[in-house]
DNA sequence: CTAGGGTTAG
């Protein structure tokens, strides 16, 4: 029928025309014919009518078209009553736009007129969802005001309103208000408090509510669901899911969905597994959740199958690419990474920025930078994730410059934010330039991040790498607020710069101020107690810590294990590794270097052996300890066998700490010539420890000559680090080059590079006393003087003669002996031997490595005075005993 | 119900 024939139908024809209109509106179920029912409705000259325009408004509003409905409205002004009011609020509610709404209502108020008990429920649902909490009062004052407060549908919005707006009280004194209530009321009060982490509550409303007779549907239950989670209940948890089979909501996606998500929680992986293949309907959050959770039980490689299980008959969202990419990367499996990438280059998934960000963190983790940059460079935005993943990249595989650079580019884009300047400073201990360290600190400092916490903390750590402890602490005392981070960097900064009495002050510190230790507060604590090596230190601190509960901790047996064995205990090291219930990879390790310490190569070798056995995969860092070992105990050929081990049975690629131990091992055993072949056919270049490791074993045998060309290459490294310069120089000073001994002094100075000066402490009767090199001034100094004169004697007839080559300046000769007597670990002896019991064991500890002539003096000394005496220097223990070393001169 | 980057620790 057309427009003419309609106009001109009589009035009773026209009526039904108005009656099968209105109908036709009502049952409409797509926006084509809306838009047709609409231009008859203009046609007819019908939209005028209140009802018309008041029934296209809320059909457009279904259909997601409210720029429709708002024009209705605005065209419909001359003639707006409450019913359009409340309709066009719905509508705007409906699609979204609550601030509109609100307005709609504001207007509607000034007007005064009163919203009806279906539209209020509207105006509450929008001051939710714009946390907006001052207009939520004024609304629910209004509410009280016209006489609604006991309504069930306007209470039930105002608790669902007050649960999001994360006031409870508020939520639970409209519950209690209500004389009325159906499962809604309880599903929004349970919801409310289970979503704001209220768990107790949300458990004992659970359980009113299935005291009142309610039966709980598929809401209540995925409200409570996270509760069970979040107290850690999981007999709660399996009470609510066999509730479920039994009322029979299992069907519902979303309570599944829960039940997965909670049992990953309580790790109860086959539960999962029950749940997941008893669903008959799933959907992407269900393989989501499941991805998800085999991902933080580190199950990796099953999150990576079951994303290629679900892509054959579900589509994945960007959650699912980011789950399955972090597990890639997790694993550093490539093939999957890259198999993903393709996926998302082929389903058009490209475009989230997420999704990107993991995609450079997962081919950063597999070592593929070039891919990573790659994508970083396809990405059409980019967010300060995406440029800090990036910089992470570089920084992680060591290509420092790069990241500098990438930073510098970032700069001119957006605003780093904390998070990039930890990332640079972190960057800054690894890499060797001081310089920009500086400067970003300059940069950080301008941007106001040094009141940043973390930012804080990396500062501190970062000085302290480099070997700043004093800036460190500057930075530590200069901060307004602290964390137990904070704390625990500066402890443990003062173990980097082998501080202990500023470590131990710092802990005090700590311990006054209240502050809880932390896993990684003891685990600095026992850094620097391994490193004062006191044995009633280590005691007292291993009785704290199971006070603290900490002792079945991994990471604290693996320090207490080290501690023991850098304590001169070695049998309680043994007893610590026995008892702890679970040993990983760094348990055996420690063990294995604490053999390798005392010159035990063949133990060490035969304990590698046993924890191959019991399936332990070995790293980089058990073959740095088993090439250690075998280094000090002269072991040749094991050491090589355990080297090419690493490399074919391992495929772990050698580092230069492994080649450092490797040249250790051929030059002390005196093969210094293959030693220099070795190292000359490294494939990285050799660096500053390298040359050293060989230049300190030439000094040893007397090798002069190679001697001289090692320095000269170790020269040119021009290394920051002053032991190297130290010990070239010494060599020159051992060949009587003073001329160049003095050069090189006066450009150490200029480079403002110092000398580690040299110091031994020991342990007496609970105190810990301290000699430095040439130290006159100390309790005793002339009875230890004396008694080192009288022992030179002694030591004279049974054939020592002072070694001068190791007296390191340009002197006569008396002066020479005069200054190894004035070592710092003689001293130390002589006053032990004077304040111990004749025949009683001593024990030396020393920061550097214990020289030549102290070396041969002590077996003299442990001979003459019948001593046993234990010397810990830098590297291992040299037990004296009746004129001989344990290290049997593989030092 | 599910998602991305950082500090302390061998």
């Amino acid at each position: 029928m057309n427009t003419r024939k309609l106009c001109s139908l009589s009035a009773g024809s026209r009526d039904f025309f108005y009656t099968s209109l209105s109908n036709a509106l009502s049952s409409v179920t797509n926006q084509r014919n809306l838009r047709r029912i609409h231009s008859l409705i203009i046609t007819l000259g019908l939209h005028n009518s209140v009802l018309f325009s008041g029934k296209l408004i809320s059909k457009y509003s279904q259909f997601k078209d409210p720029l429709a409905s708002l024009s209705i409205f605005g065209q419909s002004s001359h003639k707006k009553n409450v019913y359009l009011w409340n309709t066009i609020i719905r509508a705007m509610t409906h699609n979204g736009l609550y601030s509109t709404a609100l307005d709609f209502y504001t207007q509607m108020r000034e007007l005064r007129i009163v919203p009806d008990n279906y539209t209020l429920p509207s105006v509450i649902n929008s001051c939710a969802n714009l946390l907006d909490f001052e207009t939520a009062k004024l609304v629910h004052d209004h509410v009280l005001e016209v006489g609604f407060g006991s309504d069930l549908y306007i209470c039930n919005a105002l608790i669902d309103m007050y649960s999001r707006l994360n006031n409870l009280d508020r939520a639970r004194n409209v519950f209690d208000g209500m004389s009325k209530r159906d499962l809604i009321t309880w599903n929004s009060l349970i919801s409310g408090y289970s979503s704001n982490g209220y768990w107790d509550e949300a458990l004992e409303f659970f359980y009113k509510l299935r005291m009142v007779g309610l039966l709980p549907d598929c809401f209540t239950v995925s409200s409570v669901l996270p509760a069970c989670s979040g107290l850690m209940e999981v007999v709660e948890g399996q009470l609510i899911h066999g509730l479920v089979e039994k009322i029979g909501v299992m069907r519902d996606v979303i309570v599944s969905n829960g039940l997965l998500s909670m049992y990953f929680k309580f790790d109860k992986l086959v539960d999962c597994e029950k749940v997941f293949n008893k669903m008959d309907v799933r959907d992407t959050v269900t393989w989501n959740t499941m991805i998800c959770g085999f991902f933080n039980s580190s199950l990796y490689d099953e999150s990576i199958r079951l994303f290629f299980q679900m892509v054959h008959d579900f589509e994945p969202d960007t959650i699912t690419l980011s789950s399955v990419l972090q597990a890639c990367g997790h694993v550093r499996d490539l093939k999957s990474g890259r198999s993903v990438h393709d996926y998302m280059v082929k389903n058009r998934y490209t475009g989230d920025i997420t999704a990107n960000n993991l995609l450079i963190n997962t081919y950063t983790k597999c070592g593929e930078l070039l891919a990573s940059r790659e994508v970083f460079d396809s990405m059409k935005s980019r967010d300060l994730v995406s440029w800090n993943s990036m910089i992470i990249g570089y920084a992680e595989n060591e290509f420092y410059e790069e990241a500098i650079e990438l930073f510098n580019m970032m700069k001119m884009e957006l605003e780093p934010d904390s998070i990039t300047y930890v990332i640079l400073l972190t960057l800054c201990t690894q890499s060797t330039n001081r310089y920009f360290a500086t400067q970003l600190h300059c940069t950080l400092l301008k941007q106001g991040f040094d009141s940043i916490i973390t930012v804080g903390n990396s500062l501190i750590d970062m000085y302290a790498k480099v070997g700043e402890l004093d800036n460190s602490l500057e930075q530590f005392e200069n901060m307004e607020a602290r964390d137990v981070v904070t704390w625990n960097t500066i402890i443990a900064a003062c173990g980097h710069c082998e501080d202990c009495s500023l470590g131990l002050r710092m802990i005090s510190r700590m311990r006054n101020k209240g502050i809880t230790f932390e896993v990684p507060t003891l685990l600095s604590t026992l850094t620097l107690c391994s490193f004062l090596g006191a044995k009633r230190q280590a005691k007292e601190l291993h009785g704290c810590i199971f006070r603290l509960g900490f002792e079945s901790d991994v990471s604290i047996g693996n320090a207490v294990i080290e501690m023991y064995s850098k304590s001169g205990i070695l049998w309680y090291s043994m007893r610590v590794f026995k008892l702890m219930k679970t040993k990983d990879v760094i348990s055996w390790t420690a063990l294995i270097s604490a053999y390798g310490m005392y010159g035990e190569g063949m133990k060490a070798l035969k304990i590698f052996q046993k924890m191959k056995k019991v399936g332990i995969v070995p790293d980089h860092v058990v073959f740095v300890a088993i090439l250690f070992a075998c280094s000090h105990s002269g072991l040749v050929q094991e050491g090589w066998d355990c080297f090419y081990q690493m490399k074919n049975d391992y495929s772990i690629e050698p580092r230069k700490e492994h080649y450092a131990c490797m040249v250790d091992l051929l030059s002390r055993s005196g093969l210094l010539a293959e030693a220099e072949d070795f190292i000359l056919s490294m494939p990285q270049k050799p660096d500053a420890s390298i040359w050293g490791a060989l230049l300190s074993a030439c000094r040893s045998s007397g090798d002069i000559k190679i001697a001289e060309r090692v320095s000269k290459r170790l020269l040119e490294l021009n290394s920051d680090d002053p032991g190297y310069h130290v010990l070239a120089s010494n060599v020159y000073a051992a060949l009587g080059k003073w001329d160049k001994v003095k050069m090189m002094r006066k450009s150490l100075r200029a480079r403002g590079l110092k000398k580690q000066p040299g110091f031994s402490w020991l342990e007496i009767q609970n105190r810990v006393y301290i000699f430095g090199t040439g130290h006159r001034f100390f309790e005793q100094y002339k009875e230890v003087h004396d008694f080192l004169v009288v022992l030179s004697d002694l030591m004279a007839k049974e054939g020592y003669v002072a070694d001068l080559r190791f007296a390191l300046h340009d002197v006569e000769d008396d002066e020479k002996v005069e200054m190894l007597c004035g070592h710092s670990e003689r001293l130390a002896i002589a006053f032990g031997v004077l304040n111990t019991e004749p025949g009683s064991p001593l024990q030396i500890m020393k920061n550097l490595r214990v020289c030549g002539d102290c070396h041969t003096a002590t077996k003299y000394i442990s001979k003459i005075l019948q001593r046993v005496i234990l010397v810990r220097d830098a590297n291992r223990f040299h037990l004296f005993k009746d004129g001989t070393c344990s290290c049997g001169d593989h030092w």
